[in-house]
DNA sequence: ACCTGAACACCGTTCAAGT
DNA sequence: ACCTGAACACCGTTCAAGT
């Protein structure tokens, strides 16, 4: 405000902003310092003003997106205490939807792209939340019977394990055709998450 | 051979194999069509008799890079019919292991850097066959009754999806110290599986 | 404090030219 | 058929200079 500076006040989040668009429109490969400078309207070495390197805004766009993970699956489950098991189901399901909707972002966020991670305070942060949230609910899926009893932290790592790696495996077209035109989506990631859940069906022996 | 070409004969394989080096020595960001020309001897520019871009080389290297993984695995548990559950476990285990010992690669391999593999009939075929060892697995694990009935497709799946989340989020460091540091990696995966398969342990009621 | 512009060393890719 | 060298449009990063 005051006497309108330089710039329009927050160049740091117009670039990752600009950032987060052009992994949308273009793809991980045309995130490029100097086009995400262009698109917030500065000259190209703007940017090392609020950010040290190309890893350090990669690592501010990467924790953008968890945040967005993080309110996603937040607002996953309508807080229905009773049906947990949908509970668990609906926050995986939510989780390979980020991934489908954002694809590049859920890359650039996961893929080793950013190098060390644990630098970078505010990400280790929000994606230590993010694990917790699982563990949360992990621990009450247990409660009602719904999963083995053991640590919780070791069983949601399980859960996130083969959630994350299901989805892993589907962006990169690894699942083959015969197995996903077998019915929705949906549908394959609930019986992929059965495989973990106790059942507690027909045959009780 | 003969009269000595122009360079040693087999210049694409050479750029697979320097390609491959690049990866271990300086990681997946330093893998560059110049740098794997200039270790193979030629021109920046000689790469392009052989692969159309670099897609093309990445997409060689990946493949090379499934053939490795798939003799790791397949030599992984020694031909001991008798001890399947071992086997299970130690064939995720070779999973791992050739990950960390493989990180740029594996991550070539396996983080959306290909952008589209099926794109590549070498690369569809090697990575399709490492899934059918394990959905061969799978089904002896069936057999054995250490796994549930059920399209064994689908459980290959999900236990492919569980390992390779689990490497997946081991490689990102999201997996929490208090978790790695309560015993050996190998332990922790045993776990992780442990909770997908049958139990047959005390508390049978 | 925040931004610009020139500069440097790197890239991917193309293309005419050489053997 | 296989390779070279010049050329072009891009990149990340630095640094003196401007307000």
């Amino acid at each position: 405000m005051s006497e309108k500076q330089y710039h329009h006040g927050d160049l740091r989040n117009s670039l990752i902003q600009a950032g987060i668009e052009i992994l949308a429109e273009e793809g991980v490969s045309a995130l490029s310092v100097r086009q995400a400078a262009t698109r917030a309207g500065v000259s190209h070495s703007a940017p090392y003003a609020h950010f040290h390197d190309k890893q350090d805004l990669i690592a501010a766009i990467s924790t953008e997106g968890f945040r967005r993970l993080h309110a996603r699956i937040t607002s996953a489950a309508p807080e229905n205490p009773g049906d947990i098991a949908n509970r668990l189901t609906e926050t995986a399901w939510a989780y390979v939807q980020f991934a489908l909707e954002n694809r590049a972002l859920f890359n650039l966020m996961f893929s080793g792209i950013l190098e060390d991670g644990g630098d970078y305070p505010d990400f280790a942060a929000i994606s230590q939340e993010t694990f917790l949230l699982i563990v949360d609910l992990v621990r009450r899926c247990q409660q009602a019977g719904l999963l083995r009893r053991g640590p919780a932290d070791v069983q949601a790592l399980s859960i996130w394990s083969l959630v994350h790696g299901f989805v892993s495996l589907l962006l990169e077209q690894q699942i083959s055709h015969t197995i996903l035109e077998r019915g929705p989506l949906k549908e394959l990631l609930a019986q992929t998450l059965g495989q973990i859940m106790q059942v507690r069906v027909e045959n009780r022996e």
